[in-house]
DNA sequence: ATAAAACCTGTGAGCAACTCACAGGTCAAC
DNA sequence: GTTGACCTGTGAGTTGCTCACAGGTTTTAT
């Protein structure tokens, strides 16, 4: 297999394949005539196996460590379930943190409600934001409005 | 003031006011006897409104759009108000995207439970991944657990 | 006075995971 | 034999900083 056919039959980019084999994660033999990458199906397996970790949130050093892992015949799982958990951790923080900005982002949108635009006056750019009080909301039931 | 004076005004680290600097956000003058950067009032303005128009999700090219409006004296409010609006929907489609990720990575965990970490065979990496469903869950209750 | 510490300057690289562009080589079909 | 589709490696662009470097300036301490 070529760049294109390993690229069509795990349904990326050529360019992500080209990326993948740059960053060690897929070793490809060579064509002595032409010098083009020779892809088995081993390649293949890694280039799925390496897009459905990235589906779940494994970074591709992580993935290149358990690919790795696998090559030297040890189980890479403990390791994968040891990294999953610590990902899983990052997700529910990067949801908080944006859960936050949301609420700082509608909070902002009702108070602009009833708000005017303003001309700058040489002491104000935009009263929107300036005004905008960057303290978080105590009241719990309205940060994170009772969900998950 | 110097640089790490608008900094600490701030409370940004001195290279952001480097950064900002660069990308047109600022315009110190120059201190003649030594080429430093000299920040005024009107800068610690402009630097404020950064922060706080980052926070709530504006890009430093939006930012500086605003800033550019005000300088010339035009309300910059009405396009903040609709670059807002796009904002939020992103912030929106982001949490939705990472909240699927946190499915995803839940329902693979539970689904290792029960399942042993086995020995790389030459077929199979890790199956945790490989055995992995990447077909989305259909049922909406169990897909966004009913929150918001 | 002098030496060390703390600041200043501009520039370039690093992060993450691709994606795209470029310039040139190879190969199939017509 | 020419066109078009593919291949090659490399470098840059994305975003918003942060850090490093090498060298100049100012402040502080001795």
């Amino acid at each position: 297999m070529k760049v294109k056919d390993i690229a069509n039959a795990a349904a990326v980019n050529p360019d992500t394949v080209r990326f993948y084999t740059r960053e060690g994660l897929l070793n490809p033999s060579r064509n002595p005539d032409n010098n083009y990458q020779q892809f088995d199906a081993d390649d293949l397996r890694r280039l799925r196996f390496a897009r459905k970790a990235r589906q779940l949130g494994f970074s591709l050093p992580e993935i290149r460590a358990i690919l790795d892992q696998a090559e030297d015949h040890h189980s890479p799982c403990p390791m994968v379930r040891e990294v999953f958990e610590q990902r899983l951790a990052d997700v529910e923080r990067e949801i908080s943190e944006l859960k936050a900005l949301r609420q700082r982002m509608t909070s902002a949108l009702s108070a602009w409600q009833d708000m005017p635009d303003g001309t700058p006056d040489g002491h104000t750019i935009c009263r929107l934001i300036e005004h905008w009080d960057d303290t978080p909301t105590v009241n719990p039931s309205t940060v994170n409005g009772n969900e998950e």
